[in-house]
DNA sequence: TTATTTATTAGCCATATAGCTATATAATGA
DNA sequence: TCATTATATAGCTATATGGCTAATAAATAA
C-alpha cells in the first residue's frame, strides 16, 4: 500500500473530504464551501488526495469535478484490516 | 477518533512496530534490532505510539517492554471502516 | 477583447517531523 | 561505589506540512 495514501488520510480536512465526496461527486468550490478554509488551502489539500489517487478530477466548463476513487480507498481498508485487524494473536 | 491516532499510523516504521508487537510483547532493545535506525530514533517513534496510547509499555528490570494495545487499534479500524467502508453510495 | 467566475500555482511563514549524535537516567551486578 | 547494560532525553539539522495572500490560468459571456 503507498504510503502516500496514509499521509493523505493522516490529516481531517482531508478526510472530512473524503466524507463529502462519499455522498457522490462534487465542485471545488461546493467542497470549498464545507470548509472555513480559504480556497487555495482546500485546493492544495485536494491535490494531497489526487497524488495518492485516492480522488480524480474532470473540468466541465469553468467548473473541476472531484469524486472519490472508491477502488484505492477500499484498497487502504482492506490493506489494514490484513495487517491489523483479525485475531490479535497475543501470546502471554 | 483521536487524531494522534492517525498521526501515528501514518508512518511507515510506526507501523512496522505495531505489526512487531501483534505477534507479542517485545522490549525495546528488540524492537530496535528489527530495524536499521539509531536505537534513540526507535525510542521516540515508540514514544509518538505510547502517546496516541497505541501501545503501553512496563518496566521489567533494566528492560522495558512495550505491548500493543490492541483496544485502541481496533477501535480505529472500527471507525475507519464505519467513516469510509461499506455501501460507497455514489450518486451518478 | 475585456470582464467575470472558478480554480490552481507561487511564494511566504510557522510549526511539526524524522533522522542523527551526545548525554542522561535507571537498574543491576561486581 | 563503580562499571555495565538498557533505554530515554536533549539538542541539532533538514525537510515536510498546512495555513495564508497574491498572482496566474482556463472557460465563458458580453
Amino acid at each position: 500500500m503507498n504510503e502516500s495514501v496514509f499521509k493523505a488520510m493522516s490529516d481531517g480536512t482531508r478526510r472530512k473530504i473524503i466524507e463529502l465526496l462519499k455522498e457522490g461527486p462534487k465542485t471545488a468550490g461546493e467542497i470549498v464551501n464545507h470548509f472555513s478554509h480559504a480556497q487555495p488551502t482546500i485546493s492544495r489539500h485536494l491535490n494531497v488526495l489526487k497524488n495518492a489517487n485516492l480522488v480524480v478530477d474532470q473540468r466541465e466548463g469553468t467548473y473541476i469535478i472531484y469524486r472519490l476513487n472508491t477502488t484505492i480507498l477500499q484498497e487502504w481498508l482492506a490493506w489494514l484490516l490484513e495487517h491489523f485487524g483479525g485475531d490479535n494473536d497475543e501470546k502471554e
